[in-house]
DNA sequence: TTGAAAGCGTTACCAA
DNA sequence: TTGGTAACGCTTTCAA
């Protein structure tokens, strides 16, 4: 592999001025300009990023922190951020966190010894210690801040709203609101806006906490479905407690919308696939990565924030799983 | 941040010596490990990762590069990989390639521009001569190779095999073989292990051609249930057409398993999630990043590789879309 | 068992 | 406009 000195003999000219050539700083006559770029051409010369960055104390590395990537949630938004850090030349580096403080920690660690860009992160334990010290830009996504970090989120509180809104217009009397873990943010405006939504209207309303986790949301379901048999309606705080919920209505014999029907939150790709698809208060997780990733980006570069906290409004689908009339 | 220099003075002794104790490798007495012991703890010094790989040429980077990690095949492997990744000290770099022999060669060069210890292919395009010229060890994953990359894949043939002779076996009469891509190697194993176990027997089959996808999956299980309203059986290459055909069959009126058996190929999680739950045929999916790992990560740290091939067997998962008497 | 010093490939400052 | 050269922080060879 060429490197800038090759280049720079082959041009009959400096490293210095090689250097100022490819990162278009300084001046270089038309001259250099174009013995350079015939030098690189001819060697297929490539920058040596580990040596620039060693130079720059920085890469075009961003740490992507999720809980899993295996919750169907995260897919889409790791593409996202993919995305639109290709775009600008960025590479994104995948860490799994399993929610624990420790394995963020880790990461962190490993990931700022690289000289790592900025992370992205989305966790509940952002007041946790080990982000205190992160010397590099981050932006949460989709989970609440306690800092002063930059954040994107859906509007939980009304998406809440208007799915518990219409679930009560498709005439449901009697709803179970199964809510995601309590003192995680997302879920606690979930769950508020359920409230919001259902308090002075002519139903019966239960709110059972569940886990996001499918096997998990499957036994919690059957437990709703045994302990309250009268419901005729879900609001789910997440797709996948929605689709556990529907899977299991149906195994005991209800019917789905008829019977019972059910209003997920998240909007993933699943949503689509199961029979009937489910009806959802979908956030736009590809926007909210690309929002989030374009933010990172600019802090590292640093042009200034203008907005430093984003909030991405919900959308209710309507799919198979409450009666449209 | 503290340097090894700083160390080396806190310590008293030399850098060179700071580095042979951080690397293990050649003499340090006792004394000497014990102050730069002494010394790291006081600092709280952790190692330049940049400066490291300048000097030795070499990251703890593994490039994974997927079609998409939205399909739902990928996060399962992307989890595994990372986790045994994780656990040798290997951080993952995620690529999307969209199938795309520019995305794909786009990625390489980035990532090989930052000494990137090696990569993780997930690809039908292993013989573009992109792979030619990359200087890192590579394995693929699922998919076979032309050169002499080392694999692991499932057992395509014998698992198509089993699958069909599950729906043979529970009655199924007249069956569409929901084919993937054409010229795509594990799908033509599919079908080829499809055709073994339908070969001689009483049963009429039906060859479609089908991309994974979601979307097309349905539009094409739409019109096989026009074009041959008489099936009672689908086999289909994927999991993802099998819910699909599963979702389509269902919104036609069409009873799943009474009225039409369905099998599927893969066995990712959300096999689970529909109802009925789907029959297929499982590959072990985390076993095959982990294995896929674990063998990239022996040839980056050159202890040689024994088996250059390894064939994952696959796993019939009897759930609810086909007729468990 | 130890240390001096020459790389590794860039960037960026300073003088020319 | 240009070039020499000292960093950046580590590894490794060679001599001691």
């Amino acid at each position: 592999m060429a490197n800038i000195k090759d280049v720079a003999k082959h041009a009959s000219v400096s490293v210095a001025t090689v250097s100022r050539f490819l990162n278009k700083k300084g001046y270089v006559s038309e001259a250099a300009k174009e013995s350079i770029e015939a030098a690189i051409a001819s060697l297929n010369y490539r920058p040596n990023q580990v040596a620039r960055s060693l130079s720059t104390k920085r890469t075009n590395l961003i740490g992507l922190i999720v809980p899993d990537i295996t919750n169907p949630f995260f897919p889409e938004l790791a593409r996202a951020v993919e995305d639109i850090a290709l775009s600008y030349g960025y590479t994104i580096v995948l860490c799994n966190s399993d929610e624990k403080a420790e394995k963020e920690e880790l990461y962190i660690n490993m990931l700022t010894q690289k000289y790592v860009a900025g992370f992205i992160v989305t966790t509940n334990l952002l007041k946790a210690p080990h982000y205190e010290d992160v010397s590099v830009p981050i932006v949460a996504l989709d989970r609440t801040i306690n800092l002063s970090i930059p954040t994107v989120t859906t509007d939980n509180v009304e998406g809440a709203r208007i799915g518990t809104a219409h679930l009560l217009a498709c005439g449901a009397k009697n709803i179970v609101c199964m809510r995601g873990p309590v003192g995680l943010g997302l879920a606690d405006d979930r769950v508020k806006g359920f409230i919001e939504a259902t308090a002075d209207k002519d139903v019966q309303t239960h709110i059972v906490e569940c886990p996001f986790s499918f096997e998990a949301s499957e036994k919690i379901a059957e437990k709703i479905l045994i302990d309250y048999p009268d419901i005729d309606g879900i609001f789910a705080s997440s797709d996948t407690s929605a689709i556990a919920a529907l899977k299991v209505a149906q195994a005991m014999g209800r019917h789905v919308p008829n019977d019972l029907q059910i209003v997920g939150f998240d909007g993933v790709q699943l949503g689509k696939m199961v029979s009937p698809g489910l009806t959802t208060v979908a956030q736009d997780i590809y926007k909210m990565g690309a929002y989030a990733t374009r933010m990172l980006i600019k802090m590292i570069e640093d042009t200034s924030l203008t907005e430093k906290n984003v909030t991405v409004s919900a959308e209710l689908i309507v799919r198979g799983t409450t009666r449209k009339d």
